[in-house]
DNA sequence: GTTCGTGCAAACGATTTGCATTACT
DNA sequence: AGTAATGCAAATCGTTTGCACGAAC
């Protein structure tokens, strides 16, 4: 799981370069914007809009999925559906990865990409398409549910 | 791809057995429930509660719903998720399958899963999650769409 | 002073639910 | 007759959108 903080696919790991990033783009760097950084940045794991709506003084969640979008065209966010309930947002810098999530207890794990190459190049070989499990994750049933 | 017709852990193959075997459970043959299953009998794919709620008089979505949660709860229909959009509903004779799907042009297939067993010893062996891939598909980028 | 972004509310798609009426059994 | 299932409407959840006001640049 060790992603280069200086592989220039990876960018602004830094919150003062993710700023620095926004303001490239020529946008703005509102008070919401800055705090939904802020708070992605103190997150570990991924999280939902409305988790982020709530650390805002107003907690408007139009605002907080406008920009989430906006963030996420620029690359500095992405997002994750895990099974059904909404999706959960994290830095970009922290979701180069895949996930694997468990249909009964709902536990999720990210995972590296290398960890899975082997299955996907034979997925990829049997099937003729080559799986991704970033955005949507890899839906199974975890070691501890499987007794 | 070929899962007998007589493997008992495959019910219902026709619409009478269908029929039957919501007797048997107590549950009632109403009209809208009849068209549910015929239209599912008619159908090659997984169709969404929409289409099928279009086959009916009235074209009420929650009978709809209420009648495919049921059908689903005997064993007789499955549902998949595939990428956004609404649920797909099909025979469960038909969806002991699992799924793979484009996430750039939405096009799947239904994929026997003894070809997938290799791959799922792999993931299983590496990230300890055993996978399934009959609720949510295998998400990843077909052939065509590669180019 | 221009935009761009906010906040609020309304609209949305998919699904669920309450409730009085209908119709299987 | 008794109860499950229907039909309609309203409610829910997650997300998107319209629009007037406010704030970065």
């Amino acid at each position: 799981m060790t992603i280069s903080r200086l592989d220039p696919a990876h960018p602004a790991p830094t919150l003062a370069s993710a700023i620095g990033a926004i303001r490239a783009r020529g946008l703005r760097v509102s008070t919401t914007r800055r705090l939904i950084l802020e708070a992605l940045f103190a997150e570990e794991a991924p999280v939902s809009a409305e988790a982020l709506a709530s650390r805002l003084p107003q907690g408007d969640l139009g605002s907080v999925y406008r920009n989430l979008e906006r963030l996420e065209a620029i690359g500095l966010v992405r997002h994750v559906h895990l099974g059904h309930g909404p999706g959960l947002y994290a830095l970009a810098t922290r979701t180069d990865l895949e996930f694997v999530t468990c249909e009964r207890c709902g536990r999720f794990e990210a995972v590296d990409p290398a960890r899975l190459d082997a299955a996907r190049g034979l997925i990829e070989r049997e099937l003729g398409y080559r799986p991704r499990f970033t955005h949507f994750p890899i839906v199974g049933v975890c070691g501890a549910c499987a007794d």
